[in-house]
DNA sequence: CAGTCGATTCACT
DNA sequence: GTGAATCGACTGA
C-alpha cells in the first residue's frame, strides 16, 4: 500500500505531444515550486487543454502577440498570464514548437509546503481550497509574470518542475466542458480532473461580462 | 486612442 | 445567486 510517488522529472519529450495527450497525462503529477521561501509540491488534479490556433478559446487562437509569445516557443516552459486585474494563471507549453498549445494547471492537492501558502490564500476555509481553481493555484503557489517563460523542464532544482508522481488509472479520469470558456471553443470536453477529489474546483459556464448601465440617451 | 472584457475570486444577501 | 474588484491586452476606428 505504500504509495510512493515516483521523483523523477517529467523531460521535454512528456510536453512535446498532441495537448489531449498531455493534459490528461498531467494528473497526478507532482508539481515542484521552488521559491525563495522554500519548496512547495502539490500532486495536480484538474487541467484543462487549450489547443493553440485552431482553438477559439485559447489566447493563441489569434496569432502570436507580446502576451502569449511564449506559448510559440518549446514545450515544457511556463506560460503565466495576468487576468481580471488581480490574478495570474500558470500554463505549460506543450507540442511542437510553433503551434502554440497549452495546459492550464487548474487544481492540486498541498503535498508538501502549505504552510508556505496559507498566509497568501487566507479566504481558504480548508487545505483542499488552497490551489482549488488556477488563480489560487498561482496565488498559493507564490506564480507571477517574473516566473512566464520558465523553463520547467531544467530539474528538479529550478523553480519550477513537474515530477511523474503518481497518476490516476484511465478509469478515474473524468472530462468534460473548459471551465469559463464561451464562444465556439466552448463545448469541448478539453478540461480533465481526477474523479472525486475534494479539490477539483466547480464548474461554472462562461459569463458574458455585465455591460455597464448606460441608457445611451438622456431623457429627453 | 478609447472602449471592452477577461482561461477569476471573494464578500455579501 | 449576484455584483464588485481592478488593470492591461486586445480590438477596431
Amino acid at each position: 500500500m505504500s504509495e510512493t510517488p515516483d521523483r523523477t522529472p517529467l523531460p521535454r519529450a512528456f510536453f512535446d505531444r498532441p495537448v489531449l495527450e498531455v493534459a490528461p497525462d498531467l494528473l497526478g503529477r507532482t508539481l515542484v515550486r521552488r521559491s525563495p521561501e522554500g519548496l512547495m509540491e502539490l500532486r495536480l488534479t484538474e487541467v484543462e487543454a487549450y489547443a493553440g490556433a485552431i482553438d477559439p478559446g485559447s489566447h493563441a487562437f489569434r496569432g502570436r502577440t507580446a502576451r502569449n509569445a511564449v506559448m510559440f516557443g518549446p514545450p515544457g516552459h511556463a506560460y503565466v498570464y495576468f487576468t481580471y486585474g488581480m490574478w495570474h494563471c500558470l500554463n505549460l507549453v506543450c507540442g511542437p514548437e510553433g503551434e502554440a498549445s497549452g495546459v492550464l494547471l487548474r487544481a492540486g492537492e498541498f503535498l508538501r509546503g502549505a504552510d508556505h501558502a496559507r498566509p497568501r490564500r487566507r479566504s481558504a476555509h480548508s487545505d483542499h481550497e488552497l490551489a482549488k481553481g488556477p488563480a489560487r493555484l498561482a496565488t498559493a503557489l507564490d506564480i507571477a509574470r517574473s516566473l512566464n517563460g520558465t523553463d520547467a523542464c531544467a530539474g528538479p532544482e529550478a523553480p519550477l518542475a513537474v515530477l511523474t508522481g503518481t497518476p490516476p488509472t484511465p478509469e478515474e479520469i473524468r472530462s468534460g466542458p473548459r471551465t469559463g470558456v464561451g464562444g465556439e471553443g466552448a463545448p469541448h470536453p478539453w478540461r480533465f480532473w481526477i474523479t472525486d477529489d475534494q479539490t477539483v474546483s466547480p464548474y461554472r459556464p462562461h459569463t458574458p461580462r455585465k455591460r455597464r448601465l448606460d441608457s445611451g440617451r438622456p431623457t429627453a
